[in-house]
DNA sequence: GCCAACGTTGGC
DNA sequence: GCCAACGTTGGC
């Protein structure tokens, strides 16, 4: 069982958007090392932290599960989609997703300031400078300090 | 809106 | 294969 944290910007597409659609495909992600822990990392069932980025303050919304094993991503085969790929091929796809689950939303959320000021928290790749990596593997430890955190 | 940090692209 | 230029992310 692994541990992640999935960033998303919620005017983009929120917990309360996954609470709603309860599953949803993860589209969109055009960066080598989160399609990597996609493709090659994640099972049925790992756990997912939903931080809301780009969001005043960022924060940790609730908790999401890997739903699917992993499958290309048919965004980068759409030439009306922003994240077409003309450079992938259906024989030979660059670009790999799950399916993310919802679990539930914080009953209180857990702030970037607050992350970063936790001595037990210390360490975590969310909090270190210049972080800028969509999908990041979360430890066991952190993922169920945070989990007791925000209920 | 600024800008630091980073990733990608492409000329050489 | 180097690296300058450019684009993006995302906190502040």
């Amino acid at each position: 069982m692994n541990h992640y944290l999935f960033k998303s910007e919620p005017s983009d597409y929120s917990i309360d958007d996954l609470k709603k659609d309860k599953q949803a495909m993860w589209d969109g992600i055009r960066n080598y090392q989160a399609r990597n822990f996609m493709r090659d990392d994640m099972r049925v069932g790992d756990q997912i932290l939903f931080y809301h980025s780009n969001h005043k303050p960022p924060h940790i919304a609730g908790l999401a599960k890997v739903a699917s094993e992993p499958y290309p991503d048919p965004t980068q085969f759409d030439k009306n989609s922003k994240y077409y790929d003309p450079k992938s091929t259906p024989e030979n796809p660059r670009w790999m997703l799950v399916d993310v689950a919802f679990v539930k939303k914080a009953k209180r959320i857990l702030t970037l300031a607050e992350v970063k000021a936790d001595p037990i928290l210390e360490g975590i790749k969310l909090a270190q400078k210049g972080q800028r990596l969509s999908i990041q593997p979360v430890s066991e430890a952190h993922f169920e300090y945070i989990e007791t955190l925000i209920g």
